[in-house]
DNA sequence: ACCCAGGGTCATA
DNA sequence: TATGACCATGGG
C-alpha cells in the first residue's frame, strides 16, 4: 500500500510548520477542520506575534478566539490552545519534553484537555519525531474498504497493528500517514454497499466520480 | 441548499 | 464500551 500510494502521489513533505510549537498548535487547530482554514489562523497568530506558549496564555481569550476564528470551533479551540500552552510552560518547555521517553510523553499529552489520541500522535510523530503511527478516519475507511482490516478495531489496536507490521520507522510513518490523508481526499466518503468504492474510477455505490488513482486498483 | 474537513469532550445508557 | 449532541468556519 505504501509503495502504491507513494508512486501515485509522491512525497508529501509533511508536516507544514516552522517549529515544533507551530506543529503542536496546528495539530489542535486542524481537528475536524480543513487545513486551508488552519493556515489562516496560524498566519493570524504569527502576524499578531502570538505564536508562542507565553503569548497564548497571556492573550485575552476573546482576542485569541478572534485570531484563530478561521479555523472554526474557535471557542473550543481557544480553551484547548490555552490548556496546551499552560501545560507546556508547566512542563518547563519543549526542550524538557523532547528529553522524555515516548510512552510517558504520550500519556502526558493525552492528559491535556483537547488532546486526544490522534492529536497526541500527530504531535509525537511530526513534532517530536517519535515512531508513532497516526490512525485517522481516512486510515479506517481506506483499509476497511480494501478488506485489510475489520474496521471495528479500537484506536490502540489499529495503531499496534500498523506499528508491528511496519516496524518502528519515523520517516516511513511520516510519509505513510501523509499519503493516506492525501488519498483519502480522492475517495468518496459515503458508506459503500460494495467493497470496492474506493477502488473504482466511479464509485458503484454513490456514483461519485474522480475516484482513486488506477494504480491502486487490484 | 447541501456536504464535509488532517477530532475531542461531555452527558447519557 | 458505545453512541449522540455539540462545537463553527470556509470551500466545493
Amino acid at each position: 500500500m505504501f509503495e502504491r500510494l507513494f508512486a501515485a502521489y509522491g512525497p508529501r513533505d509533511w508536516w507544514p510548520g516552522d517549529s515544533i510549537f507551530e506543529i503542536m498548535v496546528g495539530a489542535v487547530l486542524t481537528q475536524n477542520t480543513a487545513w486551508t482554514n488552519v493556515e489562516k489562523a496560524i498566519c493570524n497568530l504569527k502576524r499578531a506575534k502570538a505564536l508562542s506558549p507565553q503569548a497564548i496564555v497571556d492573550a485575552h481569550p476573546r482576542r485569541l478566539a478572534n485570531l484563530i476564528r478561521p479555523s472554526g470551533y474557535f471557542n473550543v479551540k481557544t480553551r484547548r490552545l490555552r490548556a496546551l500552552c499552560a501545560w507546556l510552560l508547566a512542563q518547563g518547555g519543549i526542550k524538557k519534553l523532547a528529553k522524555m521517553d515516548t510512552e510517558p510523553l504520550r500519556l502526558a499529552l493525552l492528559s491535556v484537555h483537547g488532546v486526544g489520541r490522534e492529536t497526541a500522535d500527530d504531535i509525537l510523530l511530526y513534532a517530536f519525531e517519535r515512531p508513532v503511527f497516526v490512525i485517522d478516519a481516512y486510515t479506517r475507511r481506506i483499509f476497511t474498504r480494501l478488506g485489510m482490516i475489520a474496521g471495528t478495531e479500537d484506536y490502540e489496536t489499529l495503531r499496534g497493528m500498523f506499528e508491528e507490521v511496519l516496524g518502528a520507522d519515523v520517516a516511513l510513518y511520516n510519509e505513510y500517514h501523509a499519503l493516506i490523508v492525501r488519498h483519502g481526499k480522492d475517495i468518496c466518503r459515503k458508506k459503500p454497499r460494495c467493497n470496492s468504492c474506493c477502488l473504482a474510477a466511479v464509485c458503484p455505490s454513490c456514483g461519485e466520480a474522480g475516484g482513486p488513482r488506477p494504480i491502486l486498483i487490484q
